[in-house]
This record gives structure tokens, C-alpha cells and sequence, in this order.
DNA sequence: CTGTTAGCGCATTCAT
DNA sequence: ATGAATGCGCTAACAG
């Protein structure tokens, strides 16, 4: 079922029915409405590869990210796929699992099937792979990678400002020994989110005190054990900020596990603002980061770049805030502290 | 860059680069290595699109699902991709939303894009759109949907057994008034699950008392709601079996509000098994469902219906298990039930 | 307003 | 073992 059997059927050339398919402006109503029932009645759907093909835009975009297993992610996938459904793109999502090779991989098939843009949302990004794209001159969206060049556009987490709306309510509440628990540091974007808390730690004047910061892993497991060594400390930290929600839901078992109270002995605070940290108990204060808005700005900053006036590429900004839940509250009196 | 600068550049015709790149038996090893040389030099990547059209193999499957956001998905998707990408498929992922006119806009879409086949990992589908896709020969797999016919086969998941483990456990333990939480009785995924409770109960010989079913949302929120329903009753359900994991993670919350403990007072157990409900307090118990494994069965059953020897549709199987965890317990005394 | 024609990039005959 | 020529399904000039 092609276009010519349309036209055959329809009485007309191939080149109107292409004309009535893509732009029914430059075409007789009545025709236009003939060869329409004809489409429907052979349930012809045009072949959007050899559109591709001829018209140079394959109407594909790569999303790429690190795993969507990882509860970070799919409100991210969520948010720019509508988007791209809504202006009439596929997109192509492709999980790296933190495998280099993998991303490599991928970017060579994005690049195959002539994708017109593409999205990484996880900072272990081969250089030399960002060049074969812009080489092509393909537009690109980064998450927290700085580089705004030709084409390539950034999407900047503002983590300071929520850290510091999270680390005011801690020190309002009396605190002054507060750990950290970071993720892997062989991840790039966990080393900003720490770097961004030791900064706003600093910018108080206080010392910053390598003890008080322990490398998790982004996941339960690894909150739990880092926690089980913030609690081996003496003084012990008064309060805990952690570098994703996960890591401070494993914070919240290690605590319970040591038969402390959340938050009369230690307060809580986790990152990203996932669903479920609603339910934890006690339900966790967080630092919110809107992964569907991240998703949406990554699509627009590709829109723009294939369809705005500007073809440079431009930085775009997201916003944290504290969200104050029960799992925080006034630092404990040293002299009342158990243990 | 095409295959025609490749050409030039290596002095050999269009066909032998062609030949190197699909099958470089039939070309002599020396001047496929001069090419391959030659391609690597000029970073030449071919153009998919134009490959499909002529071969007629777009090498793309669609991967239809209601909701990346429920946690039930992203294991199912990663299991998928994993086994496309090792296949050298390309995954077109669409959430649904539960919205049928979104479906079937998903499946024009993935109809112009010639996919090969496609998993309809959500079961609320309209048979016409199946009929568009069954007319062409493509490929379909379901879940839990009947009807095995030419080119469309079935994954089937066997709830009844986890079921039977997990009302065996209670029983044993004493229980005999079980609660259930349904999912919304709109989704048909949700009635499976419930009729499959009910006849297991009924094979029990127990009779089945409606008040004990009430209807949750497959959420969080809907899950703490019908909790709190159940716990009016008198005498209140010594046990509860949740529809999924986050039902029974809101009945958790229900129950702990009531000021009740978990398991001594009621014991609950949930269905899935997702990752987080180790880490609820107390751990909960479940029934667990592989989402990779569906996901990998639902590729390799298009990918036998493609490459296979039988071109009819099959019938695969899942299996379901009880996973023991703190949240269940022997049944209370009813003399000693609190409240 | 509509038809004719060329060619997008590639795989595949059919020759040689 | 290699090359020349054809066409996949469609859009875009150009012509009328």
C-alpha cells in the first residue's frame, strides 16, 4: 500500500496525493477531500522512511540516560517524550547502564538512523562522541555539562539554591554537625552535588570537615551503610543531607536500626523529591528537583535549536527548593544525646 | 557522507560497499580492508532509513506501556532494550497514559515507521487497532491477553501460583479473614489479578466475602484509603493481600496510622516485588512478578515470530512466587485484638 | 491547481 | 571478485 496505488485509485498523480498528505493548502478542496477517502478507505499510512529519505529530517530524536531503573529517570523520559509526541517526533531512548562502550554504542546508531537531535542526560559523556555529533552538526542538550556551543545547548541545575534553603532550615533549627552522603564519585554529577553542599557549607563559615562525608552509591544499600559509619562518629551529626532521596531512605534504616528516632535524634533531609518519599517513615524532607520539567526543557532546548531563530545553543535553568517534611526537626541537646 | 564519497574515495563501486558493509564474504579480503579503512577515515555511518527502504527491514519495534512513571514498567523496558539493542533493533517507546486515543495515535505512528513488531505490554487495547497491525503481517505480543493467533502471541502470567504460596503462608499462620486490595476495576490487568485471588480463596473452600474486597488505585494514596476502609470492619481482616506493591506500602501506612503493629496486629503482603519494598518498615512480604523477564519473553517472542521457524504465535509463560518478609506473621488471638 | 520527472542513499539483480 | 543499472516510496522542482 503505497503512494501510487493511492493515486491510481484516487485518479490523480502521485505528487498530489504527496501535496494533499504533507500540505493540503496548494490543492483543490475537492479533490483534497477525494483522495482523503481514498487514503482511509486502502488505510494508506505514508512510509515516514522514505519521507526521511527525500526530506533530509528523520523526525527522531535520542534520549539518552543512564538507566531508567534509577527512580530519577522516568519522569525525565515522561515529560520530554509528550512533548516530542505532541510536535510529531519519535523518540528513541537509549539506557547507557554507566557503560561507556554502551553510550558509544548508541550514539553511533542515533547517528545512523539520522536522529535530529539528541539528549544525554548523564554527564559520562565521551567528548569525542559529543564531536561526532556536532561535527554533523546534529543539536545536542547536556544536563549540567558546560560546554554551550554552536548547537549545543545546557541545562543547569541551580542545586546551591535549594541546599541553601535546606541547610538554613538546619541551622535554624540549631544544628551544626550535619554529614553528607554523596554518590559515587566516579560519577560527575554526584561530585557536583557535593561540591554545591560543600560550598554552601563554606559560604556559613563553617569548617568543612572531611569526616562528616561519606561516599554512598546512589542507592538504598549504599545510604544505609554510609550511614551506619556517620553513626560511628562521636559527636554523631545532628542531621544528615544526602545527595539523592535513595540514599537518605537508606539513611532512615540505618538510623531505625540503631534505635534512634527521626527525627528527636537525627534529621533527615534527601534529594530529587521522588514519590516515595512521601511515604517513608517519617515521610522525608527533601530538596525538590522537577525531573518532568527537566525532560520538557531538554525537548524545548532541541526544538529551538532545530526550529527557533537562534541556532546557537543557550542554557537553560532549573530550580531546587526545600521541601520541609517530618523528617527534620531541632538539633538535639548535646547533653540529652543517647549512647 | 554516503556511501557514494566511500565509493570514490576507495576507487571501487558503490555495490562492493555495500557488499563490505552487509556481508564481506563475497569481496576479496584485500580491498575490504582498503575500504573498511576508508570508511572508518571518513567516519562514514549508513543511512538506516535508506536501508530499510530498500531492504524492507526497518529493524525498529515499538514498545508500548501505560506508564514509565509506575514502577512496574522500568524493569519491563529495560529488559526489553537490553535484548533489541543486542539484536541491533531500535525501541520506539510509548506511554499510553491509559488514554486509547493516545494508543492509537502510538500505533499509526509506529505503522508509518514500518516497525517490525510491537509488545503491548498494557492490556487495555483496542482490537481495532490490533486488526491494523495483524492485517499487515506485523508481529504482536501481548500480555495476558488470549487470543494466540497467526503472528501474535501471548505472555501469560501464572498469578494463581505466587497467590496460592503467599494464601498458603497466611493459613498456615492461622489467618482466615484475608483482606484484599484490588487495582481500579477499570484496568483489566487489575480484574486478573483479582479473579485470581478470589478462585484460589474459593479452592480453599472458604467463601468469599465482598466486604473483604475493596478497591484500591494501584497507587500509594489508593492503597492507605481502601487499608482504612478494611480496618472499620469487625472483627477487622487479620491479614491483607495488596494487588501490588504500592497498594500494600499505602495499607502499611493505614495501618501504622490506626496505631496497629505490623505484622503482630495484621500482616500484609503485596505483588511485584519491586526494589523498594525491601525497604519498608517492616520489610514487605510479596509476590514476586520479573518484570525483566517479561520484558525479556516479550522481545524474544517477536523476535521467533521474525526469525523463527514458526511464524504462528506462541504461548510463554511467567511464573509468580511468594517472597517472604517481615510484614506477615501468625494470626493474633481474637480475644487479644486490640481496639 | 495538477502532472512529470529526478533523485534522496542504499541493496540487489545481472553482467562481466 | 567487481561494476552498472534499477528501484524501494516519497518529495520537490519545474512545467503546464
Amino acid at each position: 500500500m503505497n503512494i501510487k496505488q493511492v493515486a491510481k485509485k484516487a485518479r490523480v498523480s502521485t505528487a498530489t496525493v504527496s501535496r494533499i498528505i504533507n500540505d493540503s493548502s496548494l490543492v483543490s478542496p475537492e479533490t483534497a477531500r477525494r483522495v482523503w477517502r481514498t487514503i482511509r478507505q486502502l488505510n494508506y499510512h505514508p512510509d515516514s522512511q522514505a519521507r526521511s529519505l527525500v526530506s533530509g529530517r528523520s523526525r527522531i530524536l535520542g534520549l539518552i540516560i543512564s538507566d531508567i531503573t534509577n527512580p530519577f529517570f522516568p519522569e525525565l523520559v515522561k515529560g520530554f517524550e509528550n512533548l516530542a509526541l505532541q510536535n510529531h517526533y519519535e523518540v528513541i531512548l537509549n539506557n547507557t547502564n554507566y557503560d561507556p562502550a554502551r553510550m558509544a554504542t548508541c550514539v553511533r546508531r542515533l547517528l545512523e538512523r539520522r536522529a535530529e537531535g539528541v539528549a544525554i542526560m548523564t554527564s559520562e559523556m565521551d567528548p569525542e562522541l559529543t564531536d561526532e555529533l556536532a561535527k554533523r552538526g546534529i543539536p545536542i542538550v547536556f544536563l549540567d555539562v558546560g560546554s554551550v556551543r554552536n548547537r549545543i545547548s545546557n541545562i543547569r541545575v541551580d542545586y546551591a539554591q535549594g541546599i541553601r534553603e535546606a541547610v538554613d532550615h538546619l541551622i535554624t533549627g540549631g544544628h551544626r554537625r550535619i554529614g553528607f552522603i554523596s554518590g559515587p564519585m566516579s560519577l560527575k554529577s554526584a561530585c557536583t552535588r557535593k561540591s554545591a553542599f560543600l560550598k554552601c557549607w563554606r559560604a556559613y563559615g563553617f569548617a568543612e570537615d572531611n569526616g562528616l562525608i561519606v561516599e554512598g552509591n546512589h542507592k538504598i544499600d549504599g545510604g544505609e551503610s554510609a550511614m551506619s559509619r556517620l553513626l560511628q562518629l562521636k559527636p554523631r551529626p545532628t542531621a544528615i543531607l544526602a545527595s539523592n532521596d535513595l540514599s537518605a531512605i537508606g539513611a532512615l534504616g540505618a538510623i531505625r536500626l540503631a534505635g534512634l528516632r527521626i527525627p528527636e535524634d537525627i534529621s533527615v533531609i534527601g534529594f530529587d523529591d521522588i514519590d516515595f518519599g512521601q511515604f517513608t517513615h517519617p515521610p522525608l524532607a527533601t530538596i525538590r528537583l522537577s525531573r518532568t520539567e527537566l525532560g520538557g526543557k531538554a525537548f524545548n532546548a532541541l526544538y529551538r535549536i532545530l526550529h527557533g531563530d537562534s541556532k546557537k545553543g543557550e542554557e537553560y535553568n532549573v530550580e531546587t527548593h526545600f521541601v520541609a517534611r517530618e523528617s527534620t526537626g531541632p538539633a538535639p541537646q548535646p547533653g540529652r544525646q543517647t549512647q
